[in-house]
DNA sequence: GCGTTGTTGTGCAAATTGGCACAAACAAGA
DNA sequence: TCTTGTTTGTGCCAATTTGCACAACAACGC
């Protein structure tokens, strides 16, 4: 089971098979078949199998993989068996969204702070957070050792919070800027820009 | 040049290609290396080349790509050189930056209506729309011919607003619910939940 | 006990995707 | 005009990724 030797490609489904079989145990279901998981995500059948494969024997035959079991395998895999702490910095519309987001700490995260530059906003409230001046979050993020980011912030400014952020020792970063960030190696960066995704889409329409 | 027959990995990075040329363009570069290019945006110059050599020649050797031009013609081959109206369904805090977002009308979109269930925030404000009752959803997106939706409703809710937008004629989908949605084989869907990205991330940490 | 049905894990082949490297094309300066 | 320096488009190969198909195994009914 060696981490380094498992494709990202099969990485990054697993969130997608934990997601779906948090829904399953709340329907109920103690196991579940590649063949319902695959309907229910259309990833194919043999795919999952051999996914899930690559991390141990989770499944019986003839019944299928035991939900509740794979679920905290997944989880555990993932490292969200814990919650992590979240920097948020931009709290505009949509960071006052995130900050108010219901659906992160059951699923592993928690946004620990918030920061912006604005002096208007520093001080203000943001979900349960008390926004933050952006001159502190070196130090802020550095002591509590937060090893995640959000970015949202405007394009404009989104560089130069990424290198804050690397500075501070954030090795995660959700970007939901629309503009590619150049970070260190050793710092991994997903993008959340949401126009992408519909132009992805009018290709084909 | 025929579409059916450029894979989708291919398509998926013409939007990326395309934000990166409109920096370039802001920045008063006329004419742009695939090497350049592949510095701004982590894929490499012999993808770039490759990917855009499907769509036409547009390079010239010795000088590279000419920004404008070649903007133009992804911006064609993605049909956004015109603006799609797009129908949003789900007005909480989500709902609301979105609806507010400015970033949407120069790429090629316009929230053009915003439905909700809840009668709290019917006839309410979102960003320079009013919320219509979702009751409505149908006839109003059917006439105004309306293609695109995006979903920002509870996970609970998701599929079933799916199914109206579906039967009202809607062929792509932007869903930010945290569940697979399930649709008939012509009509598109991507996915944005946040945690997604975030647990990718967290594997490596 | 035994056949029937259902399901996994995996070896192997097929298909897709990415990268290298180079000829051809162009620019610019002498 | 000739030479030098760039950069594209692409043929070819390597690597990755997916899909098929089946043996091995488990449960269940009779």
């Amino acid at each position: 089971m060696d981490k380094s030797k498992i494709p990202h490609v099969v990485v990054s489904r697993l969130p997608i098979y934990l997601r779906a079989l948090e829904h399953a145990q709340q329907e109920g279901l103690t196991c579940i078949s590649s063949q319902e998981l695959s309907e229910r995500l259309g990833v194919s059948a043999a795919q999952i199998r051999k996914d899930l494969s690559m991390f141990g024997e989770y499944g019986k035959q003839g019944r299928g993989y035991p939900v509740a079991a794979l679920a905290d395998a997944l989880r555990r895999h993932l490292q969200v068996d814990k919650v992590w702490d979240v920097v948020l910095v931009g709290v505009g519309d949509l960071g006052h969204a995130l900050a108010r987001y219901k659906g992160f700490t059951h699923r592993g995260f928690r946004i620990a702070m918030a920061f912006d530059r604005d002096p208007e906003k520093i001080g203000t409230q943001a979900g349960d957070l008390i926004v933050e001046d952006i001159r502190t979050l070196a130090r802020r993020v550095q002591e509590a050792g937060i090893k995640i980011g959000m970015i949202a912030t405007p394009a404009a400014a989104a560089q130069e919070v990424a290198n804050m952020l690397v500075f501070a020792g954030v090795k995660a970063i959700l970007n939901y800027a629309p503009i590619h960030l150049t970070v260190p190696d050793d710092v991994r960066v997903e993008y959340l820009d949401p126009v992408i995704p519909l132009q992805r889409m009018t290709y084909y329409l």
